[in-house]
DNA sequence: AATGAATGAGGCTTCATTCAT
DNA sequence: TATGAATGAAGCCTCATTCAT
């Protein structure tokens, strides 16, 4: 509802600042409402409940990067390269934000299964286009044909998640741009034919 | 304290099965002592707090895992069979145990900050247990003397976390087991030399 | 303030129709606002607070009601006729609007000490109106002269009340209307000279 | 749950007395809780909910005053004397319990639908025993065969609740007592056959 | 050692009212 | 006059922890 308008968005900022700040579980409604220069009952306006404004941050975000990915893969030509690129404009996508990168990757995993179911079906879209590199891979003839797609993407997901979050909790210290290339011909040789 | 005593692990037994069936957010400390058969009060006899409970059933839990891995790889001589070994007692491990299974990939993960902090300290000695065998690998010439060890351990370690985490949310209906081998495959593909 | 605009009339309209089908504490200024299609505040430029919203309810309605009453009973003669006009126009009113009935017997009656007691200054007059018909009774020797006019109009008011009550809990089911004889012949029996 | 433990008791009579003093709406947990003596949480050992204390309230008390009735009419002959007791006791139980009055008469009638609902289940077990009293009346012909048993009740009732509504309402200004008499002398007249 | 009744802090949400336009 | 977005106070309930027995 409203999610066009100004404090839609200003809000859902607010949340990713408090949430990275204070640990889910401390990230009450009012200091998000603090945080976004609004009035408690302001929050309620524009979200159903407090669960509602986690998703949308989630969703939003999200949703940016999705596009950020599609737009990324679009001008390569093999699935190699799309698989790089996708990649390294997820590491560059946190990388460019450390609250929300906190968020995604500590935070928002404390929530319950409700929540996290609905993360899920956000989650499917980013799944999904994996899935269609991973395909075209195959197709190609870039990658083996004799790979289960789905225990591929759980590799190819799992060791961008788990570098991720590794980077995170290690407070971001070194760079994790640095790491795409060799995240890249890991996962890559995994697959290779 | 008083780790040995029977109703020490009556408890943290107990909690694994709340926190299965009621989900993290609902293990009330009271349900726990019911399904231990002890009053509340008691469960302070032998945890500081709620959070020593939670630390106690991962610790107690991976450490008798790490010990059926470390088991399971003295019998093997090179680092190929050592990580299969790994990955096939790890994934035989929570197939075996469907309560813990929940518990590990989606119920302690909602835990606050501090608390998945303790976690990983436990998770460390798996996680050097794996750095070893990489080590082992690379000097014997396995796997590619290029790769970056952090990376291959997040990658090994993703990619096992997400493919359970994924069958504990598909309710754990296919055959886990049935998928060491190709993760093995796709796994070492990636480090091959 | 106000009253002879057309908004005000709207918005008590509207107050009867929200508190009917939504009751009592469900009836909120923004669904009152909506029901009479202005915005939430122009209720203020024609209402105080809410409270006089509820107040206007009653006092429009039982305005209108102790004027039907005044010029049912004007044609009567005997004060047992009046009594029977009073009754039946009592029934009468109510029978003809479902929503004002169940504003009246139920929802009003969930309104705090102070509006329950200004609403009581409305009814006053309605009670006024008993006492010159029962004592107008007594001085013509219609009615016992020992009665107690203060307990007599209890009984008179208690009895309708309570009849027309039931008739609304009883989802108006059965014919209000039918009830004024009998009603009437109890009542009249009571005070009997 | 625990209605035969003391501190069951001890917040039903907290809750009639801070109802009494600060009306329904602003009869708030923690001040019901801090007028029995007791915690907040407490509270919630024997209830479910606030609710369940205004249920209890009422269930409590007019459980204590169907007793009484009873008693008081099994030592009469006469459906006429047995009606009169009924009156007297009804009225001597709550000119005994000023803070009781307050809230059968005025304060209980705020709440909810769904709490009033409950309440008339409670009154039921009242209202059968006025029953059994009109219908003995009419089998012995004290009573007129012809009248109409729920209109005699609601007379017999509303004229009873309206009475001592009134002298809530002024205070308990006056004897309520002493209406006993003539308000069973006007109720009688009209029944009798 | 064991019990379990009692404690009390803490937060999400609603909605009457305001006021800049 | 009219609007409607914004405000912010206020309360029910849960549950980890304590402590008298």
């Amino acid at each position: 509802m409203k999610r066009d308008k100004p404090k839609y968005k200003q809000i859902v900022d607010a949340a990713v600042i408090v949430i990275a700040e204070n640990g889910y579980h401390q990230a009450q409604v009012s200091k998000i409402a603090k945080e976004a220069g609004v009035a408690d009952g302001t929050i309620y306006l524009y979200f159903k409940n407090k669960e509602e404004i986690l998703i949308s941050v989630f969703r939003e975000k999200m949703g940016d990067f999705v596009e950020i990915v599609k737009n990324a893969i679009k001008k390569e030509i093999t699935a190699t390269e799309k698989l790089y690129e996708m990649i390294d404009s997820h590491f560059r996508w946190l990388h460019g934000d450390r609250h929300l990168a906190i968020v995604t990757q500590l935070e928002l995993r404390q929530s319950n299964k409700d929540l996290r179911y609905r993360i899920n079906e956000v989650l499917k879209e980013y799944l999904v286009l994996l899935d269609s590199i991973l395909k075209e891979g195959i197709e190609k003839g870039e990658f083996d044909e004799k790979i289960d797609i789905r225990l591929a993407r759980q590799m190819v997901f799992g060791t961008i998640d788990e570098t991720i979050t590794s980077w995170v909790m290690n407070d971001q210290k070194y760079d994790l741009l640095k790491l795409a290339p060799e995240v890249h011909r890991l996962i890559l040789n995994g697959m290779k034919s």
